[in-house]
DNA sequence: AGCATTTGACCATG
DNA sequence: CATGGTCAAATGCT
C-alpha cells in the first residue's frame, strides 16, 4: 500500500514536471499524449481519487530580467521562481551529458578538444573544446565543459564565442527527429512507430527536464543577444513570447502553439530562458482540454 | 596515414 | 606568483 502511495506521488511528480515542460516544449501533441498516460496511470492506481486538489496552480516567471533558477525553484515548482543576480561569463550552460567525459554533449556541432585543466576548487577537470571548423571557416566558437562536483551526470558546460560555421551535424537532425517525425505522423499511426517516438522523445525531454531544472544563465545584457539569438531561435522566441509580461498563458494558447521544429544548430526551444512569460498554469484545466 | 585526444609547457592576467 | 586558457608534441585510434 505505502508503495503504491509512492508510486503515485511519483507520477504525479512527473506530471507537474511535464507541466512545466509544457511551457517550453514545441511539440505539444506529443507531450499531451504523456501527460495523457500519466493521468491514466494514476486513475489507474488510484481510481476514485481522481487529481489531487489544485495545489496544481504554479506560477512560472521565466522574464530574461530575472533569470536564472535554483534547484530549490524548481523543488518548489508551485511558487513564483525567485532570480538570482549572477553575473559571470556570456553564458553559462548546464546540462546533463551522455558522454563518459562530457565530450559527447549533443549540441548539434562539431567540437574539438583542444585542452585540458585541473581546476582549483573543482574535483573534476575542464576539458576545452573548440569548433572543429576554426580553420577551415574561421569560426572562433569555444565550449568548456566540467562534470558537475554535486552531481556526476550533470555537465556543466559554457560556451563562447559565437559559430559563424554553417555546419548542423546528424546529431541534431536526431535530437529533432522526434518531433520532426511527429508532425508528419498520419491520424492512423501504427503503435510500433507511436511507441519509438515516444520512447526518443521521453529520452530527449527527459533530457531537457534536466536541463531545464538547472538551467541558469547570466545576467541578460545587450551583449549577449549574440549568443542569445544562436542558441535561441528568433522566430521561437516570437512565437513564444506574450507581447507583455504577466500574461496569463491558457491551455488553448497552450495547444495551439506550432509544432514545427525549426533546424537552428543550437536551437533549443524548450529551453529558451528569454520567453517572457510569468504564466499561471493549472494542470487540471489543460486536462480537461485533453479529454 | 590521417585525424583526434592527451598532456605538459607556455602565456596572459590579476 | 597562482590560476586559467591555449599551444603543440606525443600518443592513440581507425
Amino acid at each position: 500500500m505505502e508503495g503504491k502511495r509512492n508510486v503515485i506521488h511519483e507520477l504525479e511528480q512527473g506530471k507537474e514536471d511535464w507541466t512545466i515542460l509544457i511551457l517550453k516544449v514545441i511539440d505539444r501533441s506529443l507531450i499531451s499524449e504523456i501527460l495523457s498516460s500519466y493521468q491514466k496511470a494514476i486513475s489507474l492506481l488510484n481510481p476514485g481519487g481522481g487529481f489531487p486538489a489544485p495545489q496544481t496552480k504554479f506560477t512560472v516567471s521565466l522574464s530574461p530580467q530575472n533569470e536564472g533558477f535554483s534547484d530549490m525553484d524548481f523543488k518548489n515548482v508551485f511558487k513564483k521562481r525567485k532570480i538570482s543576480e549572477k553575473e559571470s561569463e556570456k553564458v553559462v550552460k548546464v546540462c546533463v551529458g551522455k558522454g563518459q567525459d562530457g565530450a559527447c554533449i549533443e549540441d548539434g556541432y562539431c567540437w574539438r578538444k583542444y585542452g585540458q585543466k585541473e581546476i582549483l576548487g573543482s574535483k573534476n577537470p575542464r576539458g576545452y573544446y573548440r569548433c572543429t571548423r576554426r580553420f577551415s571557416q574561421g569560426c572562433l566558437a569555444v565550449k568548456q565543459v566540467q562534470r558537475s562536483d554535486t552531481d556526476p551526470s550533470v555537465f556543466e558546460v559554457k560556451y563562447l564565442g559565437t559559430h559563424t560555421c554553417d555546419d548542423v551535424t546528424p546529431a541534431t537532425a536526431a535530437v529533432n527527429h522526434a518531433s520532426v517525425r511527429e508532425t508528419e505522423r498520419k491520424p492512423e499511426h501504427d503503435t510500433e512507430r507511436m511507441e519509438e517516438d515516444m520512447m526518443l522523445s521521453l529520452v530527449e525531454i527527459e533530457n531537457k527536464k534536466a536541463i531545464f531544472r538547472t538551467f541558469s544563465f547570466s545576467k541578460a545584457e545587450p551583449e549577449n543577444a549574440e549568443w542569445k539569438s544562436e542558441i535561441f531561435p528568433e522566430n521561437l522566441m516570437e512565437k513564444w513570447s506574450p507581447a507583455t509580461s504577466g500574461s496569463v498563458i491558457t491551455t488553448s494558447e497552450l495547444m495551439s502553439a506550432p509544432t514545427s521544429v525549426t533546424n537552428s544548430p543550437t536551437g533549443d526551444p524548450y529551453l529558451s530562458p528569454f520567453i517572457d512569460l510569468d504564466a499561471d498554469f493549472s494542470f487540471d484545466s489543460y486536462l480537461d482540454l485533453l479529454s
